[in-house]
DNA sequence: ACGAGTTCAGCAAGCGCTTTCTACTGCCGA
DNA sequence: TCGGCAGTAGAAAGCGCTTGCTGAACTCGT
């Protein structure tokens, strides 16, 4: 039925031992053999069985992306920056390597699930993307598993997200609270007083960070920070959307919004415009991670910078081993604030 | 070194096969040898090797979707939804399957290579996103893959792609052409006659549809359809802002630009608005797909909806053989057109 | 011209699991 | 009381590949 490697190895007049050593180009074999074995191999059409080869030799060429949410560019652009670097740039048949992309959803059980099929794939490498969920006893499950995961020869990498403490995983931090701080240091430069802020949801690393980020500015500014000028939400446009009319009815004063993301500030923005409000004349709105979209919209958006290819790239390569680990295994990525149209001087200090 | 079946049957007191049976649940066990097995699997944190199994079982439970950008959200909300239908709706752990998101760059030999990957992993199914490339040999090249893993029992799906000749690929096929005819017939009736097109890259068949159906409808309206009026570019927002200087260069008068998607007409409406032109005033845009934020772009955008959930949804579902192939292997899917703020009346007609 | 060193191919032992076939234990009906 | 049949567990034969080890055929240095 199916061709095998003894298939080959009979058609090619050779042991199966020496087609396996070819295929893997681990062994010296003659030039002659070797073009032997692989015209068998085109004649057959053979093609190898993974498990079977990932089972002998107890390793196998997958490598997992866990993304929170696919459908989200935030993830979409890192998951990309890192398959091409594990697959290479070409589209190159030999020896390549299977990055997989998995979505948990923002689930931390589904997390757990996805690494634990990896871990039974026997993956090569796991990378992790994006904010991790704070809830201790879950944060201490992704940690044990990734021990296992690296004890098993598993290269762990994460990237965007914080270090998971008593593992060995590498870890590509952004640095969301400084990317925020300084972004509502701009607002307040401009001379904004009483800023919105529409978090995302509540148990998320990047969350936190963000939101203290923010704080930290008004409090270095002396600027205070009303519990009710902030809402959680989710981290998509219509939350955005939501919170902000939210956000109006608490207090109309509100100079302006910031966004937990772009996404979030967009949707904003709508429910700005819906509300008779004009950006950035009557509100400023920020957002935050500068996706393609963000410097179109009108007005384009004061945002920060995240280099998502870049840090996917960096992951990437670390966890293919091509890149060395950044020392005491952890590095973190900085933002850059990108100062557009939708913030302003604020009307009572414009006037 | 690591656990293994036998050391669970060890510890459990019964032989392998029974710990096997156990974990597979296809064999009737005693109940009370059932606890004690789980309860060793618990015991030693046994995780079971995926490439045995799959190589004894000659079967695996891992899903390829191959799409052509993951960081378009056009394929990443495709992706999400399939994945979230193969995975089930929980996070459960039991039966899981490995759905993975294969990101082929629209490289055809990626492609054919991940193609080739997912046979080598005797994948249980595989669901092609998106459109394909039309260079015959290639188009060739993947049909005899998909025969080849239709043969190997991979269950083949293509959603928001064109049927493949010659496979038994079940195919959800997205009616570009219906849907960019009835978007240009709204332009038409609005009164443009000078209308640019912002065409995706030449050999996909989206393209191409798409291009048909707009030109469908000029010359059913008897409309002029000058050559230097379309213009082919890649799918993102640069492309869509370069080719829109383009036209403008070719054609001042034009009054209606209509972009290959909606990313590619949020580039043209930068590219409108910073040649000082308004948006619908003096130039009606529009896009397709409808992207989430398509709605939220200044004036929001008139478009043509693509169920992209819904159809990756029903890929997934027939994938996993939980739903009925539609008759004959092909079903068509609709386009909504959506009219929003950046189409209007041209100025000549308004005046 | 002969032993040492080098190359290259084959043998065979698994890798960890599934599954068929066999075997044992009760229990029922006759 | 005995044949037979559920019900349940085990023995063992692979699944298709990799790789350590063995050994044959050469190449050389002396």
């Amino acid at each position: 039925m199916t061709v095998t490697l003894a298939d080959v190895a009979a058609r090619a007049q050779v042991s199966p031992a020496t087609v396996s050593r070819v295929l893997n180009g681990n062994y010296p074999v003659a030039a002659s053999t070797r073009e032997r074995v692989l015209r068998a191999v085109d004649e057959l059409d053979y093609v190898l069985n993974g498990p079977a080869s990932a089972l002998a030799a107890a390793t196998s060429d997958l490598v997992g992306i866990l993304v929170n949410d696919i459908a989200d560019p935030f993830f979409g652009i890192m998951a990309s920056a890192i398959q091409a670097e594990i697959c290479g740039p070409g589209g190159r048949a030999g020896g390549e390597r299977l990055a997989v992309v998995c979505n948990t959803g923002g689930s931390p059980e589904r997390e757990l699930t996805y690494l634990t099929l990896l871990q039974r794939q026997r993956a090569a490498a796991v990378v992790l993307t994006g904010g991790a969920v704070e809830y201790a006893p879950h944060a201490a499950a992704v940690a044990a598993k990734l021990r296992k995961l690296t004890e098993a020869g598993t290269r762990v990498v994460l990237c965007g997200r914080p270090p998971a403490p008593g593992t060995d995983a590498v870890a590509l931090t952004f640095d969301n609270r400084g990317g925020a701080r300084r972004l509502t240091e701009h607002l307040l430069g401009l001379g904004h007083r009483r800023l919105g802020y529409i978090a995302g949801p509540e148990e998320r690393t990047t969350t936190r960070h963000r939101l203290e980020g923010h704080r930290a500015a008004l409090r270095a500014a002396g600027v205070e920070d009303d519990p009710r000028w902030t809402v959680h939400g989710r981290y998509d446009r219509q939350s955005g959307h939501e919170a902000t009319l939210e956000l109006l009815r608490r207090d109309p004063s509100l100079t302006a919004v910031v966004a937990a993301n772009d996404s979030v500030a967009l949707g904003a923005c709508a429910a700005l415009r819906e509300s008779g409000l004009r950006i950035p004349e009557d509100v400023s709105v920020a957002g935050f991670d500068d996706l393609p979209f963000s410097v179109d919209a009108v007005p384009s958006l004061t945002t920060v910078r995240l280099p998502l290819a870049e840090a996917g790239a960096r992951a990437g390569r670390i966890a293919m081993g091509r890149a060395e680990a950044p020392p005491g295994g952890v590095a973190s990525v900085q933002g850059e604030l990108m100062v557009r149209g939708s913030s302003g001087v604020p009307r009572s200090v414009g006037t």
